[in-house]
DNA sequence: TGCGAAACTGGCCGGGTGGGCAGGACCGAG
DNA sequence: CTCGGTCCTGCCCACCCGGCCAGTTTCGCA
């Protein structure tokens, strides 16, 4: 399924900083058997440089809130979460909270959903 | 904020495929300016290329079930879906139910994890 | 040694969630 | 025209969730 040993291999630019994007397009577009890709061209892989500007800070979680919101981002249940760590519902409902408010997240759907914008997880 | 000017930019790799890997590793390793990651060295930039065969085909999902999965992913509930939408919240569970079916998810939450693990959605 | 943070547990309760059942309207394909 | 798919709505019910109250232990730090 791979293409041809002799093919280029078509690679895509998601950059934030402009500056950083320039240099790698002019390292890249002298090398042999690679080609950048075409605005809208499909690619075989793409360059990812996230501004870490967009990222504030981590979010100052306890190892037990990491824990739980793990199991969250798998779709586990309050119950299942309490199984799997050895703790009462009632814990993973404190911790939970403790999740949802540091956060700023209204359930634990968006819960999953901040900490995987912001990096805190990874799905 | 940027590096200097004659610094080399690091690059780390995240590709599924070990065939283009050593590729991509080859070619880039005689470029001058340019230095591949060290294991754990943080980068400037870093080249994806997720394997296809893990994502089998996009999801058929209808229009009406992408947009409540939009508001899920947002944190809505059903409540607030059904007043986004302009339908009942019976008609949002409905919808959802389809969700969870199509995505193989066991809640909410699991299902806007599938559905962005999947590049269903962007969060 | 006292004090706070983290982790853990319990009970209680209103509201949200998911599943099952049953139905109707619309529309394109066969 | 009938069939299937999508979209929509209703009711019922068991369960889950989030927030509130209260309490315990353990640990590190001042």
């Amino acid at each position: 399924m791979s293409a041809d040993r002799t093919a280029e291999i078509v690679l895509s630019l998601e950059i934030d900083d402009p500056a950083l994007a320039d240099r790698l397009a002019a390292l890249l577009g002298h090398v042999a058997g690679l080609r950048l890709a075409a605005p809208g061209e499909q690619a075989a892989a793409t360059i990812v440089a996230r501004d870490p500007r967009s990222m504030p800070a981590d979010i100052a979680l306890t190892q037990r809130e990491l824990d739980v919101l793990a199991l969250m981002a798998e779709g586990a249940s309050n119950k299942m979460i309490a199984r799997q760590l050895n703790i009462s519902v009632h814990t993973v409902k404190f911790h939970v909270g403790s999740l949802l408010d540091k956060l700023d997240a209204t359930g634990r759907t968006d819960a999953v959903a901040h900490a995987a914008r912001r990096g805190v997880i990874e799905l």
